[in-house]
DNA sequence: TATGAATGAGTTTTCATTCAT
DNA sequence: GATGAATGAAAACTCATTCAT
């Protein structure tokens, strides 16, 4: 990748993330990355191909590092660990305004829609296997099936970010975390009652 | 308020829910209301007021109603089929997508997250209040505090209608419902075992 | 029609005749209209509809003019008259040329043809009953289509006047007409010879 | 000449054939030639230069080809019959479509129109010496000039092709030709009698 | 209240052309 | 000879907004 490609796949991050889908032009993104627009064009053939382009980035950048973590991820407890983790740098990096952004574009621009859909997959893959991961063998697994508990941790993510990018004082999260830490060994037990339950029914 | 004025403003909604912020514009509010652009001028000074004032018919609206709902709601049962009901409503009518398109504009337009901001606390209040009505006097209450889980909820509702625009089909919360509903009365249990458990630390 | 639209109509034909269709740019139509660029798409849409509706308004006015020629075209020496007269009156108000550029450029914008090929019907209408008028009657008749000869004759005005474009000097049609008007009368004579001729086969 | 500058001289006239003069761009030509924009730089200074170098090769080979067709044409009916081959041919091939393509764009460009004067006047001597050729000896001889029905042959050829351009079903040619081959023999003999009636004045 | 016309700044995108390699 | 990157100007078109009526 030329460095100005990549400059201009900066660019685009940076400007979606600070001035939104609605907020991000040629110019805009062309002048923060030093470069004449029209370069956009001949590189990346229009706006909508650079804004996945950079998406396409930040997301094999972000998977990379995240996948490590998860290496090293064994109980209910780590998982909550990684979940505020991952909440954390990707609050603070933007990772997730990029995706809000796209997705509420993506009403604006209908063809934006599919292409985003293909590169939240991975990502709803990632927290599927987490989960299975901490799960697998107790009665947890059997609770709720990972992938919607992880669709559901996936929207949540989204939620958050919206709010913490209207009000980045009232973020809900980081207490949530706290109150999840602190419960996390209970959820252990909840699994096991609900298991008998379960039996009995 | 004049009929022009409400039609108006039901274009206003209507355009945001199909074309998003970023694709609302005067002339394309006007047309859905079959009326000239420059009334939206003479009537709501700008576009983002105009939006603004949309927001507030609908948040007004459905406050309306759902208090209503509040009314009959005792138990936990109750309120997951509360939040049940007023998912399914929501998502159907668009009430989030304004929302969290209105959320994703405040980037571009700062004027607007403040204003958002505002009309979005009656919804938080309303969460919270629904939430210690069904969890007053039993040990929930002390578990976590209930305006933190009413943030989170309203985060995770913001997120599920992000994914749903994204993909209809692939909405997660349907299922997270049905499992909540299994799961309610055990989370009784689990409130009685967390005090257990406080009190023990 | 607004006198805007009116000198957008105006600025159009003059722009196509001086600077063909390669060089027919809404700045430079607005430009010598006065008027702002925008104003063409408020009143037109687009580009081509404009130079489409350009295209209308100097039919229209010619065709009126024309109908009244030929009411008072009898003879083969008139009608031979009459093409002489709408050749000078076409070429020096650049309305061939209108039609020539719009047909060269049809090939770059596709959907410009068919509207193009509408509006030149009338005009092969007009040569076709300009000619049977002064044929009927008259072996002439037989002798070849109208229709076909009128097809002709404006293949032959389109090239004349694309001749005309390059190299107003050597422009042949004056000379051609002088000796059509010379040999009109032979005219007569060879539409008895052919007919004679086809009885005999 | 180079394979590559062949490929970029071929690529331009497929590209006037196809697009028009106004849809001829640097980009597009080197993308049908397989090759780099800057190359037709490098090799031909300028658009225009490749356009008009484009036209010099397509006007050489036909104008070889041509002649020796015209070695064989001797009669008045021959001169029809290699008219319509002639007529076939470019039609087909496309070569008038490249001729007038630009003659239209010599409008916004204006250096362009000299030099495609300069290459069109071949053709017009080659139908010049083609009419002397038949007529010669003949009273036709007298009758009009060979030179005026030339350049009204040649408007004409460029007249049918516009309108080949336009819609490729309603050419007139085809059965114009037909015509002129059935009314050949007799155009011999007005030319006897129009010699009769000169002499009579 | 309502409208049609108008505007200026902005949008995305394309273009011919240049240049370092 | 050839290439990929780059540029500045200009293209078509859109937008929020204003204003006279």
């Amino acid at each position: 990748m030329t460095p100005t490609k990549q400059r201009l796949v900066d660019a685009a991050l940076e400007t979606l993330k600070q001035d939104g889908y609605a907020g991000t032009t040629a110019r805009g993104i062309a002048g923060r990355a030093g470069a004449n627009p029209a370069l956009i064009y001949y590189h990346f053939g229009d706006i909508t191909n650079l804004l996945l382009a950079a998406l396409d980035e930040t997301s094999a950048r972000r998977m990379q590092r995240y996948e490590a973590l998860l290496e090293k991820t064994e109980t209910i407890e780590d998982l909550v660990q990684l979940a505020r983790d991952i909440y954390r740098e990707d609050l603070e990096a933007g990772h997730v305004t990029v995706l809000s952004e796209l997705i509420a574009g993506s009403l604006q621009h209908k063809a934006l829609g599919p292409e985003v859909i293909k590169r939240l997959r991975p990502w709803v893959e990632y927290t599927t296997r987490s989960i299975e991961k901490v799960t697998r063998g107790t009665s947890l697994e059997t609770l709720i099936p990972a992938k919607d508990v992880a669709l559901g941790i996936v929207a949540f993510y989204l939620g958050v970010d919206l709010l913490h990018q209207l009000d980045p004082e009232e973020s809900p999260a980081d207490r949530l975390f706290d109150h999840a830490s602190r419960l996390a060994p209970a959820l252990g037990f909840l699994a096991n009652f609900a298991t008998l339950e379960e039996e009995n029914t």
